[in-house]
DNA sequence: ACCTGAACACCGTTCAAGT
DNA sequence: ACCTGAACACCGTTCAAGT
């Protein structure tokens, strides 16, 4: 009935920001299925069609929203030891997933795409660069990444799950076990029932798995960093003449 | 223009088995983005309308070609030694996701859903149950099984994100390079000159990157075997008494 | 019993037309 | 210049109607 729709900021003039924002706002209150250019035009009072003029399509949303997220995670600075760094980035972009677990949806064909934008680039470019400063060689810099990386999203993405599916009605443990055929399934009962004997709450226990299950990944590699390139192909070795120790700071 | 439409054998009467597998084959040729209803009830030479005898909706069929693919995963047989029943199953899996590559679009809340099916259920018991005959801890089970399976999904993910990118252009990295401005993202550059000389193809030094990462995994896991229940919050012991040493097969 | 036509409330996207 | 109406070719799903 009102001409100017929903929210009284409606007649700031349309802009490629306004739009993923207002993209990331929708996602985060209704999940991005419901993300649909018609429903993101009226988000922001005007026809689907207008939104063409500044997103190239529905794709180009879905990558600009993905950017906003990753911007989020915090960049460690050069400089860090490397344990700390890849530590905090990990628990930062834990942190950010579970704030925007859509995001999950888009990890496939979007988060890990080897075409990137520009703030994809840099963001694995410095986490590459501060693995290279602490003594990895090339092959165990790109190895330790892939293996964090891996950890860490597989890691997200079942607990963003499970998080989704017991979220509301907090469906604990507690009922689950008397859901399951416990003779038919009997590991799995005994796995239950002993969570469900422990006081932490699934967030406190998952926390605690998360930054486990990551010492444990971080001790593998300092091994491999200690060794060097002993796991590289024989044409391997070329140690970069250390460019740079520690004086290029790229952010604050 | 015919009657009854492509395939010769579209007059077979309709049933859920008929319709998830048609999916799954329309999956692999297409892609799960061009898998609706109505272009599935096409491939079985049926209005879309018909399906809903025999699935209850799209989310059916989703989790329904879900399992189809889960069930193509080996599980060892119980009594396995516990590294090579967790390799061989890892090992398996990826290979089954890689022929598969949409599934990666369905991890999300579909895969590793707390609420399961039977197959799911049994799957995952399974796994539970060799650890836990190797002497894991329940604890432990449950936290080398979430961290073989973080790795595992991670891993592919970025894996057939990748392979789906670059896979039938096969753009490699010698291309990839170029287009990276080089003294932006000095690292990456680095990583995409060394990946470049290598003489490996992308699918083989991923295999070695995967089986890698699974061996430094296994061996922290190892440690974490022996050292028993370490981790765990005070009130965790209770070590089962081993109802089932070895004669209990699941399978073949 | 099994299939379907028509309908409903949606999609993404284009393009000629309006202001 | 910026927005939009109408249109196209799609969605998932229901339900009354056909055979």
């Amino acid at each position: 009935m009102a001409v100017t729709a929903n929210n009284g900021e409606s007649r700031q003039p349309l802009s490629r920001d306004r739009i993923l924002n207002a993209a990331v706002l929708l996602a985060d209150r209704q999940g991005v299925e419901v993300l649909s250019m018609r429903r993101l035009g009226r988000e922001l009072g005007v026809r689907a069609m207008s939104l063409y003029k500044h997103v190239a399509n529905k794709d180009d949303v879905l990558d600009g929203i993905v950017d906003i997220v990753v911007s989020q995670i915090d960049l460690p600075p050069y400089g860090t030891e490397w344990r700390k760094a890849m530590g905090d980035r990990a628990r930062s972009a834990r942190q950010v997933f579970l704030q925007h677990p859509w995001i999950a949806a888009l990890f496939e064909s979007r988060l890990t795409r080897p075409q990137q934008t520009p703030v994809r680039l840099r963001y694995v470019n410095t986490l590459l660069g501060l693995l290279r400063q602490n003594g990895f060689s090339v092959s165990n810099a790109y190895r330790a990444l892939l293996m964090i990386d891996s950890y860490l999203y597989g890691f997200t993405l079942q607990e963003v799950n499970w998080r989704l599916e017991d979220g509301n009605a907090s469906r604990s443990e507690e009922e689950t076990v008397h859901q399951v055929p416990m003779e038919t399934y009997q590991y799995l009962f005994e796995i239950y029932t002993h969570l469900s004997s422990q006081n932490a709450g699934i967030s406190t226990r998952l926390n605690t798995e998360f930054a486990l299950g990551l010492e444990l990944i971080f001790d593998a590699l300092e091994r491999l960093r200690e060794n060097g390139t002993k796991f590289d192909s024989p044409d391997a070795p070329t140690p970069l003449p250390d460019s740079d120790g520690e004086d290029c700071k790229l952010q604050d």
